[in-house]
Formats: C-alpha cells, sequence, structure tokens
DNA sequence: TGATCCAGCTCGTAC
DNA sequence: GTACGAGGTGGATCA
C-alpha cells in the first residue's frame, strides 16, 4: 500500500481510507475543523476549532490542538474507530470496559494522509528506576560504608520493596528508590512498606534530591534519605552531541 | 497563510515550513522514516522506523509511532525546533531546565504538511474531582447522617485537605476524595493529613470503589471508607448518543 | 482481569 | 521558579 494525501478528500475517502488504514498496518491522519464530544469515565466537550486527527492500526484515537505535548481528547489502544456520517463528515472512537464514546464532528477535512507505518523498532530507554536499582544493588557503598544489597523486588505483605540489605550492623535496611525528586507521597509509600513488616528495619528514601516537606516528613517517622543520581548511560554522548 | 501540503518535499521546503509554522499560529506536520535519540533526563535511542513528527507553535514535539496514545518521544511546550542539517534532514528539539535535546534524524520525508490552527476553545470537562468535591460538599449526606461540610480545600500543615466537616456528634471530620477506585496510595494521602493534625479527627476516603489492600489499610489505622460515584452532568447524553 | 506502581509522566495552581 | 497533587492519566508487570 502506497502512503496517499489529499487535500479537502471526499466523504467517502475518508471512509475508505479509515477502512483501509486498519486492514493494513497504517495510520490515517486528518488536518480537519471539528467539535469534539467526550463521554465515559468522565464527559467532555470542545467547541469548534483546528485539530490533527490521528487514528492508529491498533486502536489508538487522538485529537491535537495547537498546544501541548497531550492531546485534547484521546482513546487508548483498542477502541473501534469508524466514520458514522458523512454530511458532516463524523468520526467515532468507542471502546469498552469502560463504556467510552469521542465523536469528531468535522465541518472541513482539510487534508487527510494514510500512512503505512513500518516500524519494527523498539525504544531503548536509561535512567529509569530499574536502571538506578541495579546500580544501587551493585554499588551497595552509595548507600553507606558496609551496607550489602541482598534482594532486588523482595516481596512483602505490602508489595515488594525495591531493595533489601542489611547494614554493617547486620540490622535490616529497606530502600525505596525515586529517579527523580522525592515529595511527600514517597515518604509514605517507604513507611507504608515498613508498616507492614512484623520487624524493626531502617527505612532509607533514594533520590537524587528532596523536597523540605519530605524531609521534614522522613525525620518525624525515623526515616532517612541518601542522594543517589540516576545513572543514564548516555550522558557522556549527550554532551558531545548537543553543546547547546 | 494557506495550508499546505506536500510529498517527498525537499529538505529546504521543510526547513521553510518549520519556520513559518513558529511564526504563525501553525502546526507541522511530518510523515517520516526516522531515527529518534533523546537526552535529557533519561536517555533513549529508537531505530529507524516511520513515524509522525509533530511540531506546534508553543514548542510542543511529539513523535507518534504506529502503536500507543503516548508518543514515542516528545517535548513540553517551550522547546526550541530547528532543522540541524538537511542531508539528511535532522530535526532537533531542545530546551533548559531541565536540559534536553530530541534529535530526529529522517532518511525520507514521505509527506510534509503545514496546519495553520485556528482555535479558540477550551475543553469543558466535567466528573473531575473537583465536580465530586462540589457534589460531596452541597450534598453532605452522601457521607452519613447529620455530617455538614464546612470547609474545602482547608490549608493544614501537610497541605490542603478536599473536605472538613463535623458529624453529628460535632467531631471533626476529613475527607479525602478520589474520582476513581482508591488503591494503597490515597489511603497514604489520608493518613498524610491526619498526621499533621493534633487533634484527633476521622478519616474518611471517598471514592467509587476501594481495592482491597487500600480496605485493610484503612482498617489497620482506624479510617473510614464511603462509597460516592463521580457526578457527571454529561452521562445523560452519553446514553442517548451512544447506545451501545 | 484486576491491582499496583512507574513515568523523560504532563499539566495546572499556589506559594 | 519549586512544590504538590490530579489525571478521562497511560503503560508494564505480575498475581
Amino acid at each position: 500500500m502506497e502512503s496517499r494525501v489529499e487535500t479537502n478528500p471526499d466523504p467517502e475517502v475518508v471512509e475508505e481510507w479509515l477502512l483501509e488504514s486498519k486492514q493494513r498496518k497504517a495510520c490515517l491522519s486528518l488536518y480537519v475543523r471539528c467539535e469534539v464530544m467526550y463521554d465515559g469515565r468522565a464527559s467532555a466537550s470542545l467547541a469548534a476549532g483546528d485539530r490533527l486527527v490521528l487514528t492508529k492500526p491498533d486502536g489508538s484515537f487522538v485529537v491535537h490542538a495547537d498546544s501541548g505535548c497531550d492531546p485534547q481528547n484521546w482513546m487508548p489502544p483498542g477502541a473501534s474507530i469508524n466514520i458514522v456520517d458523512t454530511d458532516p463528515v463524523t468520526i467515532s472512537a468507542t471502546r469498552s470496559d469502560p463504556n467510552e464514546l469521542i465523536r469528531v464532528t468535522c465541518e472541513e477535512v482539510y487534508h487527510a494522509s494514510i500512512m503505512p507505518m513500518d516500524d519494527d523498532a523498539e525504544l531503548n530507554l536509561e535512567g529509569t528506576e530499574a536502571d538506578l536499582q541495579d546500580y544501587v544493588f551493585e554499588n551497595p557503598e552509595v548507600i553507606e560504608d558496609g551496607f550489602r544489597s541482598t534482594e532486588k523486588e523482595k516481596e512483602t505483605a505490602a508489595g515488594p520493596v525495591d531493595i533489601w540489605g542489611y547494614d554493617s550492623n547486620g540490622e535490616p535496611v529497606l530502600l525505596e528508590l525515586k529517579r527523580r525528586t522525592a515529595g511527600p507521597d514517597d515518604v509514605d509509600q517507604l513507611r507504608r512498606y515498613l508498616d507492614h513488616l512484623e520487624i524493626e528495619v531502617r527505612g532509607i528514601l533514594v533520590a537524587p534530591s528532596f523536597s523540605d516537606r519530605s524531609l521534614e516528613m522522613l525525620d518525624k517517622h525515623g526515616l532517612e534519605s541518601r542522594e543517589v543520581e540516576p545513572q543514564a548511560a548516555g550522558r557522556d554522548e549527550y554532551h558531545s552531541l548537543s553543546d547547546f
């Protein structure tokens, strides 16, 4: 299937291309003037304006306006996307569990574009919490002298804790890791895990930085903090690439 | 400015259109085969594949692949987007605070489309937590007989609590509201607010449903739960529109 | 399928 | 500007 693009396409073309895009591995983009209605987990309406509508073969659906990273309206993968009217062109995206509906009513379709998507690549991401976990597990001395890490994702009654280990006195230690500035909710999470343990355990929140309130909360509950930067293997390359 | 679209555009056209889109209130969409590199808060790489690149006049930048609601790579509003090379066409999006860089290297540009975005509409969303807050505040009896709500967003040492009131015995009550199923983190949040109060206060978590673990935690800490459905004004319209 | 938690979360708001 | 919390969060993972 070739990619195609058309300006001011007939409604029938839009309908046909949407069908094609579903049968094959293609996205359909529509640059339109439209109203949008959503109902489901909440309900929303959006008055007429110019937007970009993008449908994907997995049933994902997004409506982008002229600002912001996030779409104004969307449907997660698995939705059923259809042209339900051609005068005016009206697109619906529905799913169940939960029942949700988006209806896009287009007073004009400026461009339509069908885009076969040949893409086998997977995103390779570094610097996640999992990477931080590996780093701290392999380099327990960044926590403190004599710390030994013994287990990742150790199961407890309250769920798996990031890292479990023992300090130089043989006392058990529980680490909760965060890849960014820690806040009150992160202290709560650490506290929750400790609450569910029968025994006395040191709790340490590990993050690159801490908000004032999180530090107060840690202090109040007899918990500790350690500043550890997330490790991103790409850092070096970054500086050579950017120079900005 | 007219909208325009071109297949297999020259690099110079892409460069010119990107400039135009920034000067005026237009988005630029590029259907390309590209590699993507990101470095900043983390680092990521994405091997060659077909994708849709969308730039917005506020500096937002997204790269959509053929699946999923979320972009594979993105930059929030405020980024500087530029063509840094024309052979091959290479797009960069950078920002500072934090320093971040995306570089999109296009081995092919299938379509380019410049899309003036005339859009003054604001999204009207109903069924949010704020709506639930109003509803419970105005209808305190949904919590229990004799409950009086006296304050929304009442300031405390731990931050503002959703609703403050008094029960039929004149005892103070603190409500934490959630518009969806409550989990462990929501119990923690309620508990955090109570911890910072000097006096004894009843704590009630209000949500449409509760996970088992959240109920255990509430029980363990002497807290309460109330099932309240979020109110969406659009519900009625929804059923008449969808019938699915 | 549901529950839990991470995310380069994004986004708005208040301090 | 940072901090905090909501979000129609989305998405992955594991029971």
